[in-house]
DNA sequence: CTGAAAGCGCTTACAG
DNA sequence: CTGAAAGCGCTTACAG
């Protein structure tokens, strides 16, 4: 391991002003500059970021604390987060709380583990000095007190945290599914059925939010007997799904809060002889990498999860600089992806 | 930020004291022990770590190379890390190469940009001090040479360097294509169509390999006109198909050597009015996500990336510490998911 | 059992 | 334009 000292040495300066060079502070005479980055080539020179780190109390790293990386979201996200990285020159530090693979399902009810993981990361990242905390969820919900009495800038992506709302970043969810119901209603569907989340999710909120916005705004009636609240999974689609088709006047069309769910609309479609898109349409949300293989292909809503990424990394990155943030930001939206799903309805 | 020194001063010892005590190195009496510890919680006390890592030259970090973390092999890959990083206490710094959002599907022959990037995130991570290196591939290739004259241990995995094959960690491709193959003979299929990736693949020699060597060994006649190179893409998995089963004597099932190419034949029987698996049996290869989705649900084999993660883990933990190697380690072996594509063939 | 001191590889205010 | 020196927050060989 060369240090800046052999440098130095060899190239008859003092170890300062090899650092100037390397750093183009100071002002350096262009003959000895020469010198020494000649030298600096001939060995092979790599600086120790480590000791500049101690030195300057600042490491140009962000850590990453993600609830799950093999959940569907993260991956899109951290990638967002990497992209601006590699612009801004910061390095990653990745801490994987594997939450739903200790929890399961039940990770929303498990808090004290929860808690217990989040600190453990928290400890190993405070130690290593990073910069900043970015946190990234596997599901949008309110995680205020997760960290007590944080001694560094953190911001929330994919949840949220009240006590700072302009730190945390999301999508817009009502949007979405404003625009969903939307391109339903905007095909000549009239009776748009609902299979929602359960309702203390935030995202089934806002997204019922956006579907009663554009039901209103078109004039159309709210049915409520065509709302029927699912769990995201599978299994709850295809039952709701079943329960909404075999009514006297069923829906023409479905929404469904979440692809999963969509999944298994579809597949009760089939099982009671309906054809997709003809006899119902459906759309879904999420965008998971599956519902482009469904048959037939979902037309669903798909995720900002990568402008999520860059824009947590740019509000943490300005927190850490005391630069100014934006008061009300954007929230990225959700991009409607027409596939084979949705039919218009014939009059 | 409070330093060992105030710890010091206010305990009344010297540093040299709260080291040995936060170590539980040197010999403290308990009565000081406790009076230090006493005082490192009243003050809430953070060890600086990248000052004990200048130090002791030794950071345990672990860098991270992933070619691009939104491949679908990597996230489970990197959570295998992280789980076998979590047992040691090491640290994890993730570089995204992010190869596939640059390059597309032509990554693999672009080898310019490749060198590039990768020389890049090795510059970043020497720079950090990490003790080691883990690079994730995804595709399993050769790469000897893509670093000159490292100076750090490297451990590949879903790719592999000649130049140490030990250092390799891959799963047994050909073995899984061996038990798929069996799976398909033991179900009664005695002409087992194949259809490949590109023939200058690994994954592709090896998976025909193992084929093979099922065909062989059970005494089935080997037909070359039941082989297909595809290029790992649905399509050629669906024109493919269409080619094997148009024919006088078509194949009772179909090894696709990965799960686009399965989705693809299995969208190709749909056409040809052909019903998956009475029909004909497919069977797939990766068992991403999708697989599951699809109608049949396809039957395939899972690769073990988690393990990949964790071996990759202990490999490079071994050489760092300088212990000895297993010398042939025994490779990851693929399970196979028994979904609804592949039937008997009725007598 | 305890402490004084050197040193890890950098940066920078200051003096010349 | 250049260098001597202090200091970032730790650890540890050594002396007592």
């Amino acid at each position: 391991m060369i240090r800046i000292k052999d440098i130095a040495k060899l190239a008859n300066v003092s170890t300062a002003t090899i650092s100037y060079v390397l750093n183009d502070s100071g002002s350096v005479s262009l003959e000895t500059r020469n010198k020494v980055l000649k030298v600096v080539a001939d060995l092979n020179y790599k600086p120790n970021n480590i000791a500049k780190s101690l030195k300057l109390k600042k490491t140009n790293t962000i850590g990453v604390i993600v609830e799950d990386i093999t959940v569907f979201n993260s991956p899109e996200i951290v990638d967002g987060i990497n992209d601006y990285a590699n612009t801004e020159n910061q390095s990653i530090i990745l801490t994987n709380m594997r939450l739903f693979k200790h929890t399961g399902q039940n990770f929303l009810y498990q808090p004290d583990s929860h808690v217990e993981y989040a600190q453990r990361a928290m400890k190993e990242l405070m130690s290593k000095q990073v910069d900043g905390i970015i946190y990234v969820g596997i599901h949008t919900r309110e995680l205020t007190n997760l960290f007590n009495n944080l001694q560094i800038p953190i911001v929330y992506t994919y949840c949220y945290a009240n006590d700072q709302p302009d730190l945390s970043v999301n999508y817009d969810d009502e949007f979405g599914a404003y625009d969903a119901t939307k391109y339903l209603i905007d095909r000549g569907h009239e009776k748009i059925a609902l299979i929602s989340g359960p309702i203390d999710s935030d995202p089934t909120r806002l997204r019922f939010n956006g579907y009663y916005k554009a039901i209103m705004e078109h004039q159309l009636i709210f049915e409520p007997n065509d709302i029927k609240t699912g769990n995201w999974e599978f299994d709850s689609g295809f039952t709701l799904a079943k329960e909404l088709l075999q009514v006297a006047k069923p829906a023409t069309a479905i929404l469904a809060m979440n692809d999963l769910m969509a999944s298994g609309a579809i597949h009760a479609c089939a099982e009671l002889g309906l054809s997709v898109p003809r006899d119902v349409s459906i759309i879904g949300f999420d965008n998971r990498e599956f519902s482009g293989h469904l048959t037939p292909a979902l037309t669903t809503m798909d995720l900002p999860l990568h402008e999520l990424g860059t824009q947590s990394m740019s509000t943490l990155l300005a927190l850490i600089n005391k630069d100014e943030l934006p008061h009300n930001p954007i929230k990225p939206r959700c991009k409607l992806i027409e596939r084979d799903s949705v039919a218009s309805v014939s009059k």
